[in-house]
DNA sequence: AACAGTATTGCAATCGGTTACAAATGGTGT
DNA sequence: ACACCATTTGTAACCGATTGCAATACTGTT
């Protein structure tokens, strides 16, 4: 049987209160003396606290939440990193849950496990939640916060301006001399997507060109989005230049114009939203909108901390060009 | 206050011994008016369970953990993918920790925290345990498996058989051909690496064929391990073929390759190990060693369901060789 | 030596569930 | 009406920690 307190406290020949003072760190209120002994007894039975007790008891717990698709966002890694690296530094654990993709039963399951933990905050990643699911998160009355992924449902965020990522991909291009632009692989239903069109609209209409709705083409910003946009786009493409949604768009339009015998940059011009490691591994290396994921995780995790009552946050954090060779 | 089963059961006119049977499915022993009851009134007080008191008083928990670097990550969604699956197919929750890159008090924290919720199994992803992990991890009791990375030391793993995937790299492309043959990017310190190196020479001798030992370089599989291999063979490369430890090592050669006029792969063929999908958007695309990643997550799961008392085990899922446009 | 004041320690209740066992209830046949 | 058994329900102990409060042990002062 694993070792309580109850046999160190026996062993020690103290109560299990000063056991528990001890290796909590209470010892504010306990003799260097026992403290030793307590310490050296507990070390000797290889005794590990149960956490389950501790949870139980004290009604907390030092556990954030992470829930993400599986979809392949390729720029979770660089999120969770800072979550974890700000949680580690706040004395928190990290528990990360994979939702499914697109997967209402799972997202719902996903988050009840979680709920059901008494997690001190949870942080969705890139997730869209169903109407269900939103309830029972809100009903739970533990802190959240979305990541990466704005919306219009007065939940609190944290991602880019995807207006200004619209807008400034657009403008970076169009500045380029670039008259003929298009916009793809994006999800017009969401909520990002919306943004992201209406930026790219704007900078167009500032800068009085006139627009083809034909150069926005729509998807789930994978990389068979990419290949396809650039399908459409044609072998004499009708755009100079394209801001692909994702990286993988990105690369997938590059390679499909490989395969047109359309020459990057000279024929077309990329630029890709997200800028991740992804951008300069392929060649042409890609330019790209940079979004500040690791940022997005600190932010994240410091709402969190400092949310006691449940409150509104709409953050954007910094995206910056970074340009490369396609463009 | 959130609602327990005592306000389930006042509310219900009933003890809460009913309420718990009935809340935790044991219900061939309640009426079915009663059952129904109880679970209505659950419903409406927006009841959920509460983990810690369950775990507490059951000694048992239904969670599995993965602990995983930050470092090899781009076949660890996989895994993951794999471990998620078969979780879920069970009833088990799946908790993913990240153990930092090569951090060695960071690995012990993740353990600990891990141990301290007494999971039911753990899973470790490509991870190298230092010494004192390792004994918290055995003294813990808890059934684990390594996953993908094999071992000496006697302790339970499910990977490929990193003897054959050096061998059978080898020699496909001797079957090519090749004479002069590189092996980029390993790490000659681990087991692993050792068991590729033996592979590799196995197959050289094999084929009455020489060995130059500056075909071999060394590195931790990452993508600047692929472009420092490929600058040490040089602009004329002293190899015709070459073995790339990881895709991103392989993405590395094609890069530095392209830069010095290097055709791939009239001048160079490239095999890479692991088959991810970064071997098919790159160009030009990769052939590869593909690993069963998936199947070594639900491996992984199924391993840790069936083992009672801790046992050895020693398992290799398949590999196969994926031609496509490198060689 | 007595006493106040402080530093340590221990008692016992508590968190929210589960479960062995006992008690109550209900149905059946005679 | 009663014995008998099966079904359903309840009582109370328990899991392993934390913590308010009371009890005890020390310390220095007069």
């Amino acid at each position: 049987m694993k070792p309580t307190i109850k046999d160190i406290a026996k062993e020690a020949h103290v109560s299990v209160t000063t056991v528990s003072r001890v290796l909590s760190n209470k010892n504010n209120s306990n003799s260097d003396k026992t403290s030793k002994k307590v310490r050296k007894i507990a070390q000797q039975l290889g005794y590990r606290k149960n956490t389950s007790a501790v949870e139980l008891v004290t009604r907390t717990s030092n556990v954030l939440a992470v829930i993400l698709t599986a979809t392949h966002t390729n720029f979770s890694d660089e999120i969770i990193a800072g979550i974890q690296d700000q949680a580690y530094k706040n004395g928190l654990d990290v528990i990360i849950s994979y939702a499914g993709e697109n997967n209402a039963h799972r997202q719902f399951q996903s988050i009840k496990t979680i709920i059901e933990r008494s997690v001190k905050g949870i942080l969705l990643l890139a997730l869209e939640l169903d109407e269900k699911s939103r309830q029972l998160l809100i009903q739970s009355k533990i802190p959240y916060v979305f990541l990466s992924l704005a919306n219009d449902k007065k939940m609190p965020f944290i991602s880019s301006n995807d207006f200004q990522i619209g807008y400034q991909a657009t403008k970076y291009l169009i500045d380029k001399g670039h008259k003929k632009i298009g916009l793809a692989g994006l999800d017009d239903k969401s909520f990002m997507g919306k943004q992201r069109i209406s930026g790219y609209k704007k900078a167009l209409s500032d800068n009085k060109l006139k627009l083809d709705s034909e150069w926005i083409t729509t998807g789930l910003f994978t990389y068979q989005d990419g290949l396809n946009s650039m399908k459409h786009y044609g072998k004499r493409p009708q755009v100079t230049g394209v801001v692909a949604n994702s990286d993988l768009v990105g690369v997938g339009i590059l390679n499909q114009a490989r395969k047109f015998g359309v020459k990057v940059p000279r024929d077309l011009a990329i630029i890709s939203i997200d800028g991740t490691g992804l951008c300069q591994i392929v060649h042409p290396q890609l330019t790209s909108i940079t979004q500040s994921f690791y940022e997005m995780g600190i932010n994240g995790v410091n709402f969190l901390l400092n949310s006691k009552e449940p409150r509104r946050l709409s953050k954007f954090t910094s995206i910056k060009i970074e340009e490369r060779e396609s463009t």
